[in-house]
DNA sequence: GCTATATTTGAACGTACGTTCAAATATAGC
DNA sequence: GCTATATTTGAACGTACGTTCAAATATAGC
């Protein structure tokens, strides 16, 4: 199909730019029309290879979420029964936080949409409990595993909490390169890597170990 | 001006209205036909006492800020140099979760509409710098009186985590009580209060207490 | 190379959008 | 109670939206 390497054929032209539109203004904030120019095709080839700008929306999701997902659960599975807290944090957060890092700018506007998404309640069920919930399940129950004693409410509050630094991550509005004045910057994943794991970790050990 | 006290004031109601919506739909969701035909008023009075849909989402914001940053910045003066991690990180998210638990329904979409407005890149100087960030400073300059030894960077990255963890509590999407088959309840915020200060002081403490 | 199918084109559909306006009405100050 | 101002009404403005469609063109299978 991709006869000429040189230009990626329509549907992948489309959910590009989509990405991208989506990434900046949300889904409502994107016109179909902003989006069939800025990806150089005509204002119907969305609706012809989408159904609708629902359906473009579900495609620019799910293209990436499938990838993702095997990643995260195979780095869960790799892991050992005996394995600690921050290797656990490490193998959730760490395949979307380096995607998001060396991906490219595909990746990066990928991890933005799912942010927006992920603090839309509108979202929540359609989108986000359905793509990301199972690997999240298998996360909770390997947490379990390592913290036994473990209330079942702490264990699900505390992955709460997770969820909320690795969204604000991810959104990459740069909030904290302004309120910093420049000293830390929302874009180097790798800095925030290195502090990420530990702060959590630290949370879910005072939350989960049991000296409640 | 309220002489007939059954019924709030024009802007008022325009106020209470765009708040609901905009809490459910976001910015660009909600049009100002949907947000007249709820508060019951012309279709052009948000434009007449607003200036236009920017000036009112701006109102929207501003109205319960001014209120929430002085209740938030007198708790942080009523602590002392001494102050617990514990006590700082209280008086940071304490107001605004207090207000969203028995502030009312404007208080809780309020709380769902500044969760939106932080994850999207269009708004962030705009409206959360502008709007949070003094008391921010504030409460990292306490922080850092609080660990003296910590590094500037860990203590930004810090608050960019608890950041993340108190606005994906303010978004109130409901994935928690679904994923955790309604074990959990992110409209119980007495349970999560309980939870996200020892969680946040224990990720202070392991980033900022210079045992790096 | 012919033929059935997939894709693209360009224009139009009806609807909803934010904003503006003059006229009507309500309010406040004296 | 009169008068200046503030507010409300109801309609219209021009523009942009998602979607649909028939016709034109490109592609794939034989």
């Amino acid at each position: 199909m991709n006869k000429k390497t040189d230009k990626a054929s329509t549907p992948q032209r489309i959910l590009d730019s989509a990405e991208a539109l989506f990434a900046e203004s949300g889904y409502d904030g994107v016109s179909l029309r902003m989006i069939t120019k800025l990806a150089g095709v005509e204002l119907a080839l969305p609706n012809y290879h989408f159904g609708s700008k629902l359906g473009l929306f579900r495609a620019v999701i799910q293209r990436r979420s499938v990838i993702l997902n095997n990643e995260r659960m195979e780095a869960l599975n790799a892991l050992s029964d005996k394995a600690e807290i921050e290797d656990l944090i490490e193998a959730f957060i760490g395949p979307f936080l380096r995607r998001s890092l060396f991906g490219g700018e595909g990746w990066r506007d990928y991890a933005r949409v799912v942010a927006q998404i992920a603090n839309s309640p509108r979202w929540t069920s359609e989108i986000m409990s359905a793509e990301f919930d199972p690997v999240a399940i298998e996360f909770i129950r390997r947490i379990r595993v390592r913290f036994p004693v473990a209330k079942t409410e702490d264990v699900y509050w505390s992955f709460h909490f997770l969820l909320g630094a690795m969204t604000m991550t991810f959104a990459q509005t740069g909030r904290i390169d302004l309120l910093s004045g420049d000293i830390c910057h929302g874009s180097d994943l790798s800095e925030i890597h290195l502090r990420m794991v530990p702060f959590l970790s630290a949370g879910f050990c005072r939350l989960c170990k049991g000296s409640t």
